[in-house]
DNA sequence: AAAATAATTTAGGATAAGCTAAATATTATT
DNA sequence: AATAATATTTAGCTTATCCTAAATTATTTT
């Protein structure tokens, strides 16, 4: 029989949504650092979700898992739900850019498909959220959006910031101190071949800014 | 050590807290009833309610619990998210009066304190809801409101609607249908003594109505 | 190809919150 | 005061989710 949707079932769902953008296949160890639990309780839950009707993903032991058509459907909406109520939060009830994120995990998984529609409507449905991450439509379908990241490009090359990761609120906090936000205009400075540094200068600050890989791979860029 | 509020320890405390008002001592059997779930499970939180450190309610075996100060405080503090939520909803993001009150129920429990403050600054700071029940202020003080119920009035007296009892979304359907809102006024027509009816007339409306003892034991009035 | 290392799974437990059925206590009726 | 009806508690189970420790499987290195 249909499964009950727990909000572990959720959560599990949406982070290996977001894993499989890097490889269709996700494993227990990377699902069970995103989720900051112990390997073992991911075997648990990834068994439990492989046994379900209808299954929610495909598992394959000792190599790992992947989303069903109703697997990815589940994490299509939670994913809606978390971008639209960090964009509400944000825009009509003023909270920080880097708080939204804590806030929204958990109320992704209460709020009802009115609730959704409402802030939807509020909002004129937003097509991205505040860290610049695509908002899935009612089909749940997602807007295209930038691909290109910003450890990949090279000096004088000019861009504009389109998303930045944002599970990491100290991060997103260093990143809007530096002026560093979704729709900001940059150019690359220069690069040092080494450590990956990227020295570069951000459109209407008087200094440059030099930024580490584990920086610039969190963030994507449109090209101009 | 200090109790973690699980939800279901909340919605223990805010039914003890609504239910104390006709009796301060609550028996198993009222909890149970409005929780809508078994007596047993009722003794069993109770019994859990009572022995954390400190205590949030105070138990006396067969005869019933009594909130402590902390979980008077911690009801309070449910309550008032409710509440705000509620006219939130309501005000805000345009749900129906009757809708309000279940997305509430679970919204509640998952809010932060900075989103309580937030809505609360948005909506004016206001001190009652949609129904007319009073939301405790940030100290966690209730605002002074009418106790006097509609089925205690009789011919001839006239008042205005103040509250209205939320937990049943049908009832509050019925009651917008036929203009019974708060801050309407009305004027009690005709009363029979067998059945408790009451005849009355809601200003703006061309036809009287009869209500039933079921229903205006429900609703609170201010006197004219 | 064997050994070492890493990743994954199994087994057994913990905690939270509910349930049913049986036992016990309280209150009401005769 | 005894009996009956009601209310409450206890005992034992269930489900969901997480844990640790031990066992197993896969991968990499020598
Ligand atoms: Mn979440
Ligand atoms: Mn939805
Ligand atoms: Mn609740
Ligand atoms: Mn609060």
């Amino acid at each position: 029989m249909r499964a009950t949707l727990t909000h572990a079932i959720e959560d599990y769902l949406k982070i290996i949504y977001d894993l499989s953008v890097i490889d269709a296949w996700v494993s227990t160890s990377q699902i069970a650092k995103a989720l900051e639990v112990k390997p073992a309780s991911v075997t648990g839950m990834i068994q439990k979700l492989a046994a379900v009707t209808p299954p929610l993903v495909e598992y394959r032991k000792h190599y790992g898992v992947i989303l069903t058509p109703e697997g990815e459907r589940v994490a299509l909406e939670i994913i809606r739900h978390h971008r639209l109520l960090e964009t509400f939060l944000h825009e009509t009830l003023g909270f920080d850019w880097d708080a939204v994120h804590a806030e929204a995990d958990r109320l992704e998984h209460v709020i009802s498909e009115e609730f959704e529609e409402r802030i939807a409507q509020v909002l004129g449905d937003p097509t991205h959220d505040p860290h610049g991450d695509p908002i899935p439509d009612r089909d749940l379908q997602m807007p295209v959006h930038a691909t290109t990241c910003l450890s990949e490009l090279r000096v004088g090359q000019q861009a504009r910031i389109e998303r930045v990761r944002n599970d990491n609120c100290e991060l997103l906090r260093y990143l809007s101190e530096r002026g560093l936000l979704p729709g900001v205009e940059i150019s690359i400075l220069d690069y040092s071949p080494f450590d990956d540094n990227l020295y570069l200068q951000v459109q209407g600050r008087p200094e440059s800014i030099v930024l580490g890989p584990r920086i610039t791979g969190q963030i994507f860029v449109e090209l101009k």
